[in-house]
DNA sequence: TTGTATGCGTTATCAT
DNA sequence: ATGATAACGCATACAA
């Protein structure tokens, strides 16, 4: 079934059927109603290839999501999809393993699909004004945004501030009379990692405080529960004297959590804990844990509005930096 | 960029350039070399709508995922995502809303985009026969199966068996001498779904101990930790005797078990809990909580497995069912 | 208001 | 071993 059949049944040209399922061009209310008649009936969908072969542009947007198993781009992700099908278009979710360079994914993408724009989500804050050159339509990166090497003239970004939202957690650790606070995140000592960008506000934190930084203190453990479960066995281990813990995510702190309470410590009589993203299950988790929570159903929404600014034209990008909330639930509390 | 280009700087035909591409066809070395070299240079990749269309099929598998926000679900799409990549397919990603037609919007996209495959993942049983045979390409029911007005040799599924999985589970419950055991789940009520067919499992178990079915024991909740605590308050306050809950998922679970601790009461002490799927936050929980574990991975790449048999030409439809695991981690007791 | 014809970037068939 | 050329299904400029 193609526009060919779907015009002889219904006894016009060819281009009356385009202007019919286009809204393209006038038709008679008549010859209208006898191609929808005959496209029902057959149940005709156009072919897409051919439509954006055609039309040198499809409308398609591409999600790049680093980490699509992490629970707190889950709503991310079906924010981006309400958001974007809302304004007619589909939407192709991709994955991207850890380690694969997503910009460049995206830039073969577009040559292959003729996207008309991109959302990065996740990932890491390294790339250079190079790639971003090659990348030939509008796009957006979300929950990251990029160091100051690149011109901020040529992305938008739509973001929090890593580095001061740690240091707001780690402020709030030592506020509380904590001096032996230990740090887990993915790749912390990888450069502009999300991972490291937090370990820098840590680090700050520790440092206005006249707290030395001690690299024990530190493990670097995947996004997941059982994670962070063995990387706080090993700091406990190794630091005997460690009252917090603060974990770049809250699916980290729930394992850092658990191997707190499972060794028969309690949570936060024995050890305080802060996470981080703002995921239901660390609020349902018992204790329910404190966090730096990220706005990120927002986050997703605002990230689709500006990409679709862009594609109408918009010549300015935007940054965009949202406030993170430190929740406090309960799981940290005063010492001495 | 295109393959016209392509040809024109590397002195060449276009159908050179295609069979380099495509490793058809016979090309000298030197050509070959050519070619790859001035591909390489300007970063050429093939416009992918044109090679659909001139296919009359692409190599492209979707899939459709019922309840991306379910983390249960987050494992078996880098798994899916994983194996179709390995056999060299592009995978699109799509999600489908609670209440959406899956088949249909399968349907629509396979006449789009021209599939060669599809995966289904959630979603509900009572898909007709009539809707099948209008999907076109080789597919596959993950974690679903079909009821049995629909003959089986016209899909094929992988999936456990709900209905004996969820009396497993309340069988245990009632085996530690349980009698009033609260269940939750999506759409318990609506019949051929997941929900359906456990609460199926539950009465069953009840029936077969002459324990009278209540309806007021059974709550109708989303597959998340908020409503599954909002759900637990309900039962709670209707049921004062209860003395377990049995939840549809472990999402669910993770909210009632905070309803439960955040009332004062304990667990297993004061309340048993069981959840569904194996999710590993709650395994991480505290207490850790039991569960009904579905081998969700393997489910994945069998499905893949499968769906690529009947790619290859396989004709007969196969229904894989996997066991599940009644896994106790001390979230439910003996009582009396 | 409607139909005809051209080309989008490929692959594949045919000559060469 | 290689190049010219005809489709693939559609949108659109243009003719009617």
């Amino acid at each position: 079934m193609n526009i060919k059949d779907i015009a002889k049944i219904s006894g016009v040209g060819i281009s009356t059927v385009s202007r019919v399922l286009n809204n393209s061009g006038v038709v008679s209310d008549a010859t209208r109603a006898r191609v929808m008649s005959v496209v029902k009936q057959y149940n005709y969908v156009p072919n897409s290839n051919a439509r954006n072969l055609k039309m040198t542009q499809s409308n398609t947007i591409a999600l790049m999501v680093k980490g699509i198993s992490n629970p707190f781009f889950a709503n991310m992700i079906k924010e981006v999809e309400r958001q974007v099908h809302l304004r007619g278009c589909p939407l192709l979710i991709q994955h991207i393993e850890d380690g694969v360079d997503e910009i460049g994914a995206a830039v073969q993408l577009v040559k292959e699909k003729n996207l008309c724009g991109v959302i990065f989500m996740g990932g890491t804050y390294d790339h250079s004004e190079e790639e971003f050159k090659q990348l030939t339509v509008p796009f957006v990166l979300t929950t990251i945004t990029t160091i100051k090497e690149v011109d901020p003239s040529v992305f938008s970004s739509v973001s929090i501030d890593d580095v001061h939202s740690a240091y707001k957690a780690t402020n709030y650790l030592i506020s509380l009379g904590h001096r032996s606070i230990c740090f887990l995140a993915r790749f912390p000592l990888v450069e502009n990692t999300i991972g490291n960008r937090r370990l820098l506000g840590y680090k700050k934190a520790l440092e206005e405080h006249g707290i030395p930084y001690d690299p024990a203190f530190v493990e670097d453990c995947e996004y997941a529960p059982s994670f962070g479960f063995a990387a706080a066995k090993r700091l406990m281990n190794k630091n005997k004297g460690a009252t917090a813990m603060f974990a770049a995510s809250d699916a980290i702190a729930i394992g850092v959590a658990k191997a707190v309470l499972s060794s028969g410590l309690s949570i936060p009589g024995d050890m305080s804990i802060v996470g981080f993203d703002g995921i239901e299950m660390a609020e349902y988790y018992h204790p329910s844990l404190d966090t730096i929570s990220q706005p990120g159903v927002e986050m997703a929404h605002v990230s689709v509005e500006t990409l679709f600014d862009l594609i109408a034209g918009e010549t300015a990008n935007k940054h965009i930096v949202f406030e993170s909330l430190l929740v406090k639930r309960g799981s940290s509390r005063k010492i001495n």
